[in-house]
DNA sequence: GTCTATTTTTGGAATAATTACTATCTTTGC
DNA sequence: GCAAAGATAGTAATTATTCCAAAAATAGAC
């Protein structure tokens, strides 16, 4: 259990590893695919059945404010998670609402904290929005 | 009225210039506090006391869509709009909420439609986030 | 090991933003 | 001036998210 990358990256980050922690964590670092809170709750209740929608928002919310788990906005009807910390850049598709990301792209990046005009800086996001490749190729067959 | 820079806009977003489209276009010209549709309602409510807030939503929505305006997912509560389309970094205040620019920094930019891994990417948008200054100093204060 | 304090989780109710829907009003082209 | 299309209004419905108080789990002291 203690050899798990989900149990080490809550203790790096001090949070206490409880079983929904770990279980919402491994979620986030076995599924990169921008889950929504809806999503990871239907991944694990499963697994811990008597588990609640309000405690993975709120884990979820806890991990992106520790840094453990990285908050996307990007789509305006709502909130995703990913737990890939390294910087990469996010793309939504308008057509089908997936995100994916774009590997090749220069994302920011963030070393130690920053002062930007006065503002401390804890966090840079770079959203790319469009059509993705297959909603451009279903549009071409019509 | 058709010199007015939010008629001018319109049209040359192919927008029809109703008296609604340009009062919430000339509210976002003259506004530069990435105004929520709430914001603008309220701002435009007086001069157009027939209003509905259904007009703004869908209004911005469309602006957005027709690159009249930018929509601005930097909130995780609600959606912002801009009128600003140069290319410009936002930052938004964990503690305050408050949206600003960051006109010094580098912002992507987008030449003309842009092909990104088979994608086609539209808009681009890069998001600071952290404590503003403000709250810094009244963090201090304590 | 048991007891108490603290932390975490639960789940239903409440809230707030947004959309759906339909009727009404306005504009346009003939 | 009239029919058709387009835009707006306003209420109802939906959805994501948070609030809150109680229950459960955990940790630390004895």
């Amino acid at each position: 259990m203690k050899e798990t990358e989900a149990y080490q990256r809550l203790v790096a980050s001090g949070v206490r590893p409880s079983v929904q922690r770990m279980a919402i964590m491994d979620y986030l670092l076995t599924h990169h695919t921008h889950p929504t809170v809806e999503d990871v709750y239907r991944g694990i209740c499963d697994e811990i059945p008597t588990l609640s929608r309000t405690t993975v928002y709120n884990t979820l919310r806890m991990f992106s404010e520790r840094h453990a788990a990285q908050m996307l906005t990007i789509d305006d009807h709502h909130v995703c998670y990913d737990g890939d910390l390294h910087p990469h850049v996010h793309f939504i598709c308008r057509e089908c609402g997936q995100v994916t990301d774009l590997e090749m792209e220069q994302a920011p990046r963030l070393e130690g904290h920053n002062l930007v005009e006065g503002n401390l800086v804890d966090d840079m996001q770079l959203y790319y929005k469009g059509i993705c490749k297959s909603c451009l190729a279903k549009a071409k067959g019509n």
